[in-house]
DNA sequence: CATGAATGAGTCTTCATTCAT
DNA sequence: TATGAATGAAGACTCATTCAT
């Protein structure tokens, strides 16, 4: 008796992820501006117009995909943040870890997440929706500054402005992906895994006291 | 007497100029896709047909823009690698400070130039184009690589690979620029400069060895 | 039941026709370039962008419609002429009368058709389209010349060279719908049909042996 | 002393030569629609603006193209149509040489001139100028009936309707002007003269008497 | 629910024409 | 006289979005 509504929401549930992970890769491929509702609804195998029914708009869509994975790993990361029985180096390194499982474990919403600063779509989402992906990207960079606070009051980081460093390790990782998967996509192997483990020990040592 | 071709020329030169900087301003401000013809034309107080006298296509008023910003650049930052006479922890500041210098006196076609592996307009332009201002991106890092690869050689940085070293250090300033700003933008006070300065410092205490 | 379907494929039919019909029109009564989309949807009631729901291209749309009719034609020229067991003159009078009922039929499509060689749209078409545009329009005059081969091989007809011959029937052919229309355009009664069939009896008069 | 002023206006002169010979050219080889005054600047290598300092418009050179030409042709036709002294074939003969020598001494303004009737650019000339046009056009045709009606006066010719033979023998002229041209641009050997005369032959005998 | 079809509002680009010099 | 520069108007084509079925 249930089972047909049940199945319908699956359904439901599959025809929006759908829409999703195509939207996801077009806008990471191509940038927001040169991705089609075309595109995605090609991509996804359904019509244009159905991509209407699950998204108010094209604007929608993006946003849809953005805030959730930045909440996602926001989420994440604060709860490494929190493991305050760990030294700092190692929570360093998990909140590290773990960003590169995400980006391992889905790249277009990690490149979407990475690039969202850049993009120059602050023009495109309401003001509204704007703010609330600061506060989200923010977080992330704050959960590092936490730690390194941490490491700076229990004696083991040198003095320094905690924010800074959590600024340059953050960037670091994501111009170390970018950098290495130019690579990749030019033939080399795939060092990005032991690149950001590198990166992520030159600045340990560069703050590490003693 | 010859004053009337000079003049005229020198007009001409403005009108060009006239409408790079509105196009970087947008470009910048929007990106290459959501920034129209009609956009540059009006911030230039000229007509969209103008624009046409001087460039080809839209194309080739993005390119126009970003390749000899990075060409500049680029040139400045061969000559810093080459002062071998200088200690390498200098050197290194000083091409930070040309970036930094660069940025600041032109920070839109910065913008342009730091964005271009962010952005999606590996779509836009042609093979051409598209391979040459990867050069010269690289380029730049390159000539990090070669002074960190020196201070290595000369036993004042700690073994490491160069090029990673090299590409944290130029991440880390994009990053901290892009930070700051939207700090700035925000109402904060400017501490893009001394910020700057600050994460070097940290990578090179990283990075120096004894 | 199946109505449905049904319809929906007949409407799209009728669409379809609505825009050639309309394109030819206005192809043949300005010309292709003077031509213009708007024009076009303008005549058809629809806007610009249903024409490209159907047409790839302007291109497209005018060679969709002069190939076929000149296809349609080609086929029924050499149906005529392959009847060998007709004597030669009454071949070439069927000819003559097939071509008119096209013409009568679907002036448009004859108009388009009659004039691609005189219409400077090699400039306007791809290589591979003109080609196969020149190979049917030639086929026409093919057929006229393989009737008269045969009536001088019969002996029916004066020796001379056959290709000539089909050269002089097919350009009085245009000549003469070209100043009839004309005529007609300024009042007078239609002589179209019979001034047509007097062009042939004098050319007929003229190759005809004895 | 009027020297001054002479080679002035012989200047002149020539500058508007070139500028009707480079539209000619183009306008024959491109058509009205795809001729710019940019191109016909550039290949009489003088600037846009100059050529608005001796004609109106776009159309204003067109029409100074095709009106001349015709006239030129119309008033020889007149004359040699007026030689009743001599028999009316050779009169027809005459007819074509000159048209024949007229095509040769200038092509494009014969490609203009013949044409005319055919390009769709009675939607671009004002009425005046079309109906002038038309007017010498017919003229042309109206020579040949002349000749034709007198040899039929003369019992040379069958009874037939000579405006209806005009237009054979003149459309035959286009026809196999065109058609030869066509193969001519293929490679093949410059047949344009002798068919034209083979072409006359068989009118002429289609029509004669006895 | 799903979609084929339609379109209004743009986008880039071209061109005939004008005008200050 | 000649022209370099500028532009309004238009043209082909695209796309996010709607709606009847």
């Amino acid at each position: 008796m249930m089972g047909i509504t049940e199945r319908k929401s699956r359904e439901k549930e599959n025809r929006i992820k759908q829409i999703r992970d195509s939207a996801a890769t077009l806008f990471y491929k191509k940038g927001y501006a040169a991705t089609t509702i075309g595109d995605i609804a090609a991509l996804a195998e359904i019509s244009n117009a159905t991509i209407y029914l699950y998204f108010k708009s094209k604007d929608d869509l993006y946003y849809s995909l953005v805030e959730p994975s930045l909440d996602r790993l926001s989420k994440r990361l604060i709860a490494i943040a929190n493991t305050k029985e760990l030294d700092p180096e190692s929570r360093i390194r998990n909140v590290i870890s773990a960003t590169y499982d995400f980006y391992e474990g889905d790249p277009d919403a990690y490149h979407l997440v990475s690039r969202y600063e850049a993009s120059g779509f602050s023009k495109v989402l309401s003001k509204d929706k704007l703010h609330q992906l600061k506060e989200l990207m923010s977080s992330n960079i704050n959960q590092l500054e936490i730690v390194i606070a941490d490491g700076i009051a229990l004696g083991r980081f040198c003095e320094s402005n905690p924010k800074l460093t959590a600024i340059i390790i953050w960037n670091t990782f994501m111009g170390v992906i970018q950098f290495q998967e130019n690579r990749l996509a030019e033939g080399s192997s795939d060092y990005r895994r032991s690149t950001i483990d590198g990166a992520v020990e030159i600045i340990l040592q560069g703050i590490r006291k003693g």
